[in-house]
RNA sequence: GGAGAGGUGGCAGAGUGGUCGAAUGUACCUGACUCGAAAUCAGGCGUAGGCGCAAGUCUACCGAGGGUUCGAAUCCCUCCCUCUCCGCCA
């Protein structure tokens, strides 16, 4: 959410910088509403404040023992006039409300001006996509070859777009996770979280996907949502703080399952675990001072990088474009992995700067020279579970169908080198 | 799921219709005393918002949302959460 005062202030620049990312500012709504909010405002205030003056005497006299009923009289005129205003306001305001929850994030000065995923610049690749001296297969034949992969039964357990691991492929899906959250929590520094994977609207709230994406969400009979990503239990765990000021950066990893209902992307990689209901995820998040945001998103990307590089999985980090972000990100880099059967890079992660978007919505604070100062959240996929599986089946596949283990995974498969048909 | 008890400021804890945004204690900040600290004393110390150049002033907030009333932390309704006991369960 933006702050209204910056609305207040400065709309014409709110609305260019909107612009840039395909946002069509309706000032002319925005401004009616705030002129009606005004004057209604001051008038229910004002009535407000002679009703509670009048009460006050009332209950003085009283208190003395003595008549009131010219002040009960003068008083119940205000009533009916009061109330409607109360309806009033509250009316404007939920408008408002929804007005501003609805305005997405203004993008940082250094993000691309673009129109499409096309504009975005790579900023830097890593490793060299591999020469095979045979036909690349891609994840899915050589999943199911291996016996480890196997779509028909995910659709007949639940449907189009699950899947289903066995035998050794299950356990490199779990190998890479564990393997992720050692290198975060040892070395960068993250502490574990688990999480609830069912939450609040009001969590959903908090970190944007709502009220705007429900479509993209699951829901139950009782009220919960499913996670979309660890981002909202984790980052909705400072929902309502006041945090101290050398607290920061907090630094959270969890991993969890993240569960899309992605209306709308029907066609869009039907084949293979790419795009799924269903995928695990280790989520960076971190909580910043909003002067270091910009340097804790660079510290972040590079962790999530070094989990591509001990994998020795090419990729390239790229920056998002205006038009190409998520709704509640300033800025946002894209890690994209490269797949050998599509000869092109595919998104694994993404490391996004929220600024005091979310912090607003959340009411994250910390106490800065007495005063209360909204943070900055960041966060990062590191990596996507599901797709490092397939990068690695992809880019480590030998020409007999059996996949090399990369060097890092071993000690959790056991020691296995080479994953092999059973 | 059943029965009961609760949710008040950073924390503890008063307050059951009127001058209560809220006693008191504690923590914290400032000042005095001190070479310094402790102790003591004095003052300050919640959040969000409106109006105002400012000083300031007004409004709302006692788990959340409704209601009754001239007036609600206090009464009524719905919901959420916590604790105790029982049942069930991993």
């Amino acid at each position: 959410m933006l702050d209204i005062q910056i609305l207040r202030s400065d709309i014409q620049s709110v609305e260019r910088r909107l612009e840039s990312r395909g946002f069509a500012l309706d000032v002319a709504r925005f401004e009616a509403l705030e002129a009606r909010r005004k004057s209604v405002q001051t008038r229910t205030q004002d009535l407000q404040a002679k009703r509670n003056a009048v009460s006050k005497s009332i209950g003085m006299r009283k208190a003395k023992g003595e008549d009131a009923s010219d002040l009960l009289s003068e008083v119940s005129t205000l009533g009916d006039e009061l109330k409607a205003n109360e309806e009033a306001l509250g009316k404007i305001q939920d408008a408002l409300q929804e007005f501003l929850l609805n305005i997405p994030n203004l993008p940082h000065e250094s993000v691309p001006y673009g129109q499409s995923e096309a504009d975005n610049v790579e900023v830097r690749k890593w490793g060299k996509p591999g020469q095979f001296d045979f036909e690349a297969k891609d994840h899915v034949e050589i999943g199911e070859r291996l016996g480890g992969l196997d779509f028909e039964t995910a659709a007949k357990i639940s449907g189009a777009r699950f899947s289903l691991l066995k035998g050794n492929l299950a356990r490199l899906h779990r190998a890479l996770s564990q393997f992720m959250l050692d290198l975060h929590t040892s070395e960068h520094g993250y502490i574990e979280t688990y999480v609830p994977y069912l939450v609040n609207a009001e969590s959903l709230k908090g970190t944007g996907q709502l009220p705007k994406f429900e479509e993209d969400l699951f829901s139950t009979s009782s009220g919960y949502y499913l996670i979309p990503t660890a981002e909202v239990p984790v980052t909705n765990i400072v929902r309502g703080e006041i945090l101290s000021p050398d607290s920061l950066p907090l630094k959270y990893v969890a991993h969890t399952p993240c569960f899309r209902s992605e209306a709308g992307s029907y066609g869009r990689d039907v084949r293979g675990m790419i795009r799924q209901h269903q995928f695990d995820k280790v989520e960076l998040v971190q909580i910043a001072h909003p002067e270091k945001s910009y340097s804790v998103l660079e510290e972040l990307l590079g962790h999530a990088e070094e989990v591509l590089k001990r994998l020795d999985l090419p990729y390239r980090v790229v920056s998002l474009c205006t038009r190409d972000m998520g709704f509640s990100a300033a800025k946002t880099y894209d890690i994209e992995v490269w797949l050998p059967a599509q000869k092109t890079y595919r998104e694994i992660s993404s490391c996004s700067n929220f600024e005091s978007f979310q912090a607003r919505r959340m009411q994250a604070r910390f106490k800065s020279e007495g005063k209360n100062e909204l943070v900055h959240t960041l966060n990062g996929s590191a990596l996507a579970v599901g797709r490092t599986l397939v990068a690695i089946l992809e880019n480590h596949q030998l020409a007999d169908g059996s996949v090399a283990v990369p060097e890092v995974l071993r000690p959790y498969m056991g020691g296995i080198e080479i994953i092999k048909a059973s």
